[in-house]
DNA sequence: ATCCTTGTTAGGAATCATTCTTATATAGCA
DNA sequence: TGCTATATAAGAATGATTCCTAACAAGGAT
């Protein structure tokens, strides 16, 4: 999905956001990708194009969109944290193996929360579901070589174990 | 919800694990909570009667038990991890001010997967959904401050802001 | 009951994503 | 064009978690 810079402009404007140009490089690569990438992803994508940029900046740049609602975290393995700029009402499928996470638009799901059992006393705002499984690519490397794993290409965590 | 030694020894003896005295303090401690407690917090509690315990122990411990499926991890802040040996499939509240979480037992939950839109690709083997909003304690408290936060008692975070 | 083997524990050092600090630069308004 | 507040870059600091290693102990075998 393209995105422009003057929709970028725009949606910055709303938000009483400086237009940098970092700012909006580090958002434009977010909005144009269905990966959930890390911060590290983010800034080897804009450091090709900025390449004086520093991690530093691209860390402030999403606290500061998350903070006005332009992008939502994801962190479903306390591991690095994932970023997202869809930011309406959807749900993630997650790879256990490669990690990879994908959109599901499934307007059911968010319907819910009518009719679960919540304690009266708590005040819902919003709800997620995630499905955790294996991908495709994931299920046929398992196939072929069933001990081990990840070997496949999507954005993956580098550090830490399952 | 109290357990014995007895039942401890089982599940450990059930999936091959040595029983040390360490070893089923810590699981005992976040057995008998529904605090989802961090690995510190159950650090602090052991420690009560392990004078001598390392925090390491509670984190080797902690992913023994995991890797046998005796516990399981949640990380709903990018902070850090907390842990819930309730391994049945259910769900879970959780409160935006003071970042308590709450068990959910919903059958109906568990029955989603059944008529959610999943790509046919996509082996789904569990779901978990979770409920963001604000627990009576923290409503009551924004009533009487608007502005302040997370001052009553629950087990918090302690470092990173929202 | 004692010995052995192997998994467990304690302690300290290391890792590394993220945050903090500060000085410089720049967006956007007057 | 100049001002002011905010953004950026660079480096240092933070802190939960992991790594490493030596001493220890559970529990099966002798």
């Amino acid at each position: 999905m393209i995105i422009s810079q003057n929709d970028i402009r725009t949606r910055f404007k709303a938000q009483g956001l400086k237009v940098t140009p970092q700012r909006a490089a580090i958002y434009k690569a977010l909005a144009e990708t269905t990966s959930h990438p890390t911060a590290e992803a983010l800034f080897q994508q804009v450091a090709k194009d900025y390449p004086m940029i520093s991690p530093n900046t691209v860390y402030y740049t999403l606290s500061t969109l998350k903070n006005v609602g332009l992008v939502k975290e994801v962190n479903y393995w306390h591991d690095r944290t994932r970023f997202d700029a869809n930011v309406t009402p959807h749900h993630h499928l997650i790879c256990l193996d490669c990690r990879a996470i994908f959109d599901i638009e499934d307007r059911s799901l968010n319907q819910i929360r009518q009719k679960a059992k919540i304690p009266k006393d708590f005040q819902v705002l919003s709800h997620q579901v995630e499905f955790y499984g294996y991908c495709s690519s994931c299920q046929k490397a398992q196939a072929r070589q069933p001990s081990s794993s990840s070997r496949h290409s999507h954005i993956q965590s580098t550090r830490r174990k399952p």
